[in-house]
DNA sequence: GAGCCGATATTCT
DNA sequence: GAATATCGGCTCC
């Protein structure tokens, strides 16, 4: 399921259910943005080959790839592709559904719980210490959970400057 | 709502 | 030393 190329899970996962139980705490949001990274794309932390924090991304898929962006803050990726090639999909934001009131404590607001990368890390309790953790695993504190597809998305490509390549893509669920 | 900016970790040149 | 897969707060409409 997971074994395939990241441009072609990002869709997929729109509509899965992200759960974390960080803290013995329970959150869930359902993935409504992501996007895609692949070995051959230059803006992706795997291009060159597997060295250094990336190596996450050359492991098994389903494992969850944490790195920190800006000096700030947090991104998840959903390590994807076979084993041995280095791809994943960001987990951009989605829609809280459970453990709201924790997520409020945590983000310091009530409202922009998970509608972004950062913010998304934040809410659900997920640090540095979670980097390379399998998302299928029972036991794991963080999980990937098939939940219901949305009714439609559409896809966002970033206009590149001069570069051939005009990844990331960036795939957005229809809301209802 | 759009646009600038500062904060800060890690990697790469 | 510069760049970066960002956010939040601040401006100025």
């Amino acid at each position: 399921m997971l074994a395939r190329p990241a441009e072609e899970l990002a869709p997929l996962l729109l509509g899965w259910r992200f759960r974390s139980t960080v803290g013995g705490r329970a959150t869930e949001v359902v993935l409504a943005e992501v996007e895609a990274y692949s070995q051959e794309d230059p803006a992706s932390h795997s291009y060159g080959g597997p060295r250094g924090r990336n190596l996450v991304m050359y492991g098994p898929p389903g494992h969850l790839y944490v790195y920190r962006s800006y000096g700030l803050h947090w991104c998840a990726n959903v390590v994807c592709g076979p084993d041995g090639y280095g791809a994943a999909v960001l987990l951009r934001g989605g829609t809280a559904t459970e453990g709201r009131p924790t997520m409020t404590e945590r983000r310091g607001r009530a409202e922009h719980l998970v509608d972004g990368p950062g913010k998304l890390t934040q809410a659900l309790g997920i640090d540095r210490s979670h980097n390379g953790i399998d998302l299928l695993a029972a036991r794991s504190p963080l999980r990937l959970l098939l939940g219901e597809a949305p009714p439609g998305y559409s896809i966002t490509p970033r206009i590149g400057i001069t570069k051939a390549v005009d990844v990331p893509w960036r795939f957005v669920a229809q809301h209802r």
